[in-house]
DNA sequence: AAATCAATCTTGACACTGTAAAGTTGATGA
DNA sequence: TCATCAACTTTACAGTGTCAAGATTGATTT
């Protein structure tokens, strides 16, 4: 499964200074591309050397190895992350379902718009999970929807915490699996699967949290259709 | 990120017969066994070939190309996924809440007994996704958990309703997204997290279904736990 | 201003990978 | 008996991550 490669050096090595400037951020924006453009799978650190412009061996000196890049592309993700969710919950009322409904779009959205990213930041053995800064980089998100979450249980009537708890943890677990599922082509292509995306999601959500569905009928097709998918 | 690798042949050349007498079935029990100890970065064709103690080209007779073995290894693991499901769901009755409830209780646990090819199949990149043998086999299990909440919604043919169709999603969602942030340690440390299995799953569902909640009160820490980890 | 230094980047090497091509082996059918 | 052919090995090649050692350069010190 290896596909050749342009192995010529990207700039003839005379027209470019020896020192990069900012080779750190520019390695960054490469293994983004690189993500984007081959998915985890092709990614390499070779590659985003090549894609940056310096020697193989460049990366070493700013990120030690493959994992400390990733990490670091992880932690960028993560905050891209929180912020499609923060835009997505940002005109709705805290406290209200379509808050709750609201972040988990945004989590699904981000993962559908930016697939290698969303599907490196649960790649363990690809990056260093314990990393302070990815750890709190997700935390972010996180308490983006145990907010959500709770502010909505908190508001009917005062919740034990376990309950909220699982509530939070049921969320996640939906948006989380929904976007993988999706991502892994098991409701069918994406592009398809992406339509039908502010369709199903919010009646999934409402399910889990006890109210009525809201399906327009133009949905209804759409939804008919997946299930049908086998 | 490579790790050294006993490189020695397994056994000594002369004593094995040039034929391996059934090295198909000999390379998926090793691929079975890399992907358990080493997870699905870890394993490597050679490997594979090394373990079964043929030349490291053998496999290519065989399966043509790496993602041809694995392709067949996630139909095998997908097939032991149905037959976890089905012991999971035996007991109870067709059409109940605990029917619905074991299927997707047998979907995480296989998942967490078998992390690197419950990984495997929903990799596209690594294997053969249009593959006719997989996608049946995909397809069983999805109809165990389709029959499950048709079954519990009291309509004889599952797919007809929209209703039912986006709650066999969201359950599926549900299930494989618990799965998938668990193994990806996002809750917890796996083997505390799967202690929690049994105690919060079910009652995720039982939301998703709008039933009340069963929780025995010695889950409820276990579920704060979960909730605390940021 | 000159010398030194440390960070930055390159070159070269090594062990490993997947795959293709060509050569061996041994069982099977004419 | 012997030709055939699938199963397997050997050899080779391009690509990978990482390490060690050398080259370059801007900054710091003297």
């Amino acid at each position: 499964m290896i596909t050749p490669v342009d192995q010529s050096a990207p700039l003839p090595a005379q027209s470019r200074p020896y020192h990069h400037g900012d080779l750190r951020k520019a390695l960054l924006a490469a293994a983004v591309e690189e993500l984007a453009e081959k998915g985890i799978e092709g990614l390499t650190l070779r590659g985003c050397a090549r894609r940056a412009g310096v020697s193989h061996a460049a990366p070493a000196h700013h990120f030690g190895d493959v994992t400390g890049l990733l990490t670091e592309v992880a932690i960028a993700a993560q905050a891209k992350l929180a912020a499609t969710m923060r835009e997505a919950i940002a005109r709705a009322e805290r406290g209200s379902a379509e808050h709750v409904i609201a972040s988990a779009l945004g989590y699904v959205r981000f993962a559908l718009e930016h697939p290698g990213e969303f599907g490196l930041m649960f790649r363990r053995e690809r990056l260093r999970p314990d990393d302070p800064g990815l750890l709190a980089a997700g935390a972010e998100s996180f308490g983006l929807a145990a907010d959500a979450v709770g502010a909505f249980l908190g508001r009917r009537e005062p919740m034990s915490e376990p309950q909220s708890a699982r509530q939070i943890a049921a969320l996640w677990s939906l948006a989380h699996g929904f976007a993988g599922l999706m991502l892994a082509g098991q409701f069918g292509p994406v592009a398809t699967a992406a339509a039908s995306l502010e369709a199903l999601l919010p009646d999934m959500v409402r399910a889990l949290f006890g109210l009525a569905p809201a399906n327009r009928p133009e949905d209804l097709a759409t939804i008919s259709m997946i299930a049908r998918r086998r």
